[in-house]
DNA sequence: TTTAGCACTCAGAGGAATAGAGTGCTAAAT
DNA sequence: ATTTAGCACTCTATTCCTCTGAGTGCTAAA
């Protein structure tokens, strides 16, 4: 069951008209549009059949035309040409994200931001391992007899470390069984296969020296859990406030309460597929419904992927949000680099 | 100029009840809350004189009265109780303390959040340093012939790692000769100061080992600069649309784009004083003319500070949320213990 | 100095009238 | 069989009015 041309045409033009002016789309105006090749009268009698079709809605008897989530969606599948970047705006992405290596968290907070500045809605990051993570070695530094530093290297090549006071004087020729200990036992495992053996050493090692154990133990384990567990962050939810479908302001509350509160619902990328568009009711979301995500991963390393989404009306401009977007995303992985992360040096023109 | 006692009351009598209801206060009103003791037409008389004296403002002729900044400050400095937290409340906030120790970038946005959505005023937090921040010491742990840890053990006991790899390989036996040199010559000083001394060194060593010095201390004085730099978070912007002064969507979407993207420009507490009210054109950004914005300060640790402030309508529940801010800010003093940061204990109750 | 009484003001709610964009249908034209 | 012009009809959004009621300021009495 296909379209003519004709229609598809029409309803090319009536979803691209939506999105400039969010306004319902006349057959006048379409007739002027395409050119003269019909007349506007010709063009009712398409449209009648499109609504009959479901593509397009009337919001009542005589007003024009708007596009249902079902005409939105064969416009983003046939209809919307794929949009290159210009060169300005390659330019632009590639500026934005020369950012400063810190930490993971804050580099993609930032890009997020960047990109909802970029794209103008609200958008939507997080980054996740792709397998759990696990420790790899750990270093103790003696710093003075009452703490040390801990050194832990993940599965994934990230390091974290932290200073730990310690809750008894401590001998520095402990420093290196301990160590031992640690990177024969603690390493390569999960978190709970982790205190399970702590639990086994308490028999089998000195009070004193178990009370170290312990601690550093911890500390490791609640640095494995937080790496485990994604933060999301979102950015750059006022710029909903532009837009005329959100002038109600229980409408904009919504949403916006939606981005702040909830974001563990929003969308994620299919694995596999760089990107990936919901329309309107394709979303579970209840605050959702009547807005569309598009949302696209990237790589951060060989270990750990990111994903990052915009958050706009169903009528938003698919084409450019996708094509900027998948920018964004190219422009992340690169700077990600293949390799281990983070690279201290400048990514380059490919 | 001193008001009379009866003004002040009466004064008072309206502030609060705006603040309750956002609505002008009429004489009636006033006198039925004032329990009988003068009649409407006798608080006119005051209320003209209010008037006059620029405490109250007149919307137009014939609605009741609100407070002007002026009558705020009156209220806020002389006739506000001094609120006291219920055990509920005090409990409720150290609830929402119980964060885990991550990095203390996450710890206190998490504080933001949670001051956000026990206050119901969109928040603001930052942390920073009281001097800027010093290299104190250097390790360097071998990985393998092309990778390093380098940590970083900064002036006020944080301490910051990171997996390098290096530009070419490195022979293990270099490796403390290099932290020797770094340690001798790159610790306690600003980066200007560690850039300077690179260059006087580059005659000095061998190239090779000047290369790894140099993207070691390039970590550092990245690390530092970060270090000494605020980020300020924002949360909760969307509370703001649950108030009645923000149902016009374009003074919301003023506010909100102004806490999401000029965060730099909010205020910033006294040195010394541990809350700051500041009441609509007390504020200097153009967009706070018409709200207020309390903001207390907190330690954290011996060595930094902390920010946290809510932005509200000029119409704020002053009592209310100063007593909960300050609050909130002991409990992150407590949290951070008035030792090293960060502490892996709970926090006791005091 | 306070109070009762009263005429006056003005914003906001509600309703009727109007304008105009856009439709659907019919009948002629291609 | 399509396409087109013409026209009556529909329906929202806007404008303009009126009306209501809360609240005032003033005056005159207590």
């Amino acid at each position: 069951m296909d379209l003519t041309d004709r229609k598809k045409q029409i309803l090319k033009v009536v979803v691209e008209d939506y999105i400039n002016t969010a306004e319902p789309v006349g057959s006048k105006a379409i007739a002027s549009e395409m050119e003269g090749a019909v007349s506007s009268a010709t063009i009712r009698n398409e449209l009648a059949d499109l609504v009959e079709l479901g593509y397009l809605e009337q919001p009542h008897t005589s007003a024009g035309r708007i596009p249902s989530p079902k005409g939105y969606r064969l416009y983003v599948n046939e209809l919307m040409e794929r949009q290159r970047l210009s060169l300005a705006e390659t330019e632009k992405i590639n500026q934005s994200l020369h950012l400063k290596m810190e930490e993971l968290d804050r580099v993609i907070s930032q890009a997020g931001r960047a990109v909802s500045s970029f794209i103008n809605y609200p958008t939507y990051v997080a980054a996740a391992g792709k397998k759990s993570a696990v420790a790899r070695r750990f270093e103790l530094l003696a710093v003075d007899e009452k703490s040390c530093i801990v050194v832990l290297m993940l599965g994934d090549k990230r390091v974290k470390s932290q200073l730990l006071r310690l809750q008894l004087k401590v001998d520095p020729e402990q420093i290196p069984t301990l160590a031992g200990i640690l990177n024969d036992r603690f390493t390569g495992i999960s978190t709970d296969e982790m205190n399970t053996r702590l639990m086994d050493l308490s028999e089998s090692v000195s009070p004193q020296l178990f009370l170290l154990l312990s601690q550093t133990v911890a500390y490791a384990v609640d640095v494995l859990e937080e790496a485990g567990q994604k933060e999301i962050y979102t950015a750059g939810a006022g710029q909903l406030l532009k837009l005329p479908e959100f002038r109600d302001v229980d409408k904009a509350h919504e949403l916006i309460s939606f981005l702040s509160d909830d974001k563990e619902h929003l969308p994620m990328p299919d694995e596999g597929s760089p990107m990936k568009i919901l329309i309107g009711p394709e979303n579970i979301s209840q605050a959702l419904q009547d807005t569309s995500v598009v949302v696209a991963s990237y790589d951060i390393g060989d270990d750990m992927r990111g994903l990052i989404g915009v958050v706009g009306p169903t009528r938003m401009d698919y084409a450019t949000v996708a094509a900027r977007l998948s920018g964004f995303a190219d422009g992340l992985t690169r700077l990600f680099g293949k390799k281990n992360l983070p690279p201290k040096e400048d990514q380059k023109e490919t």
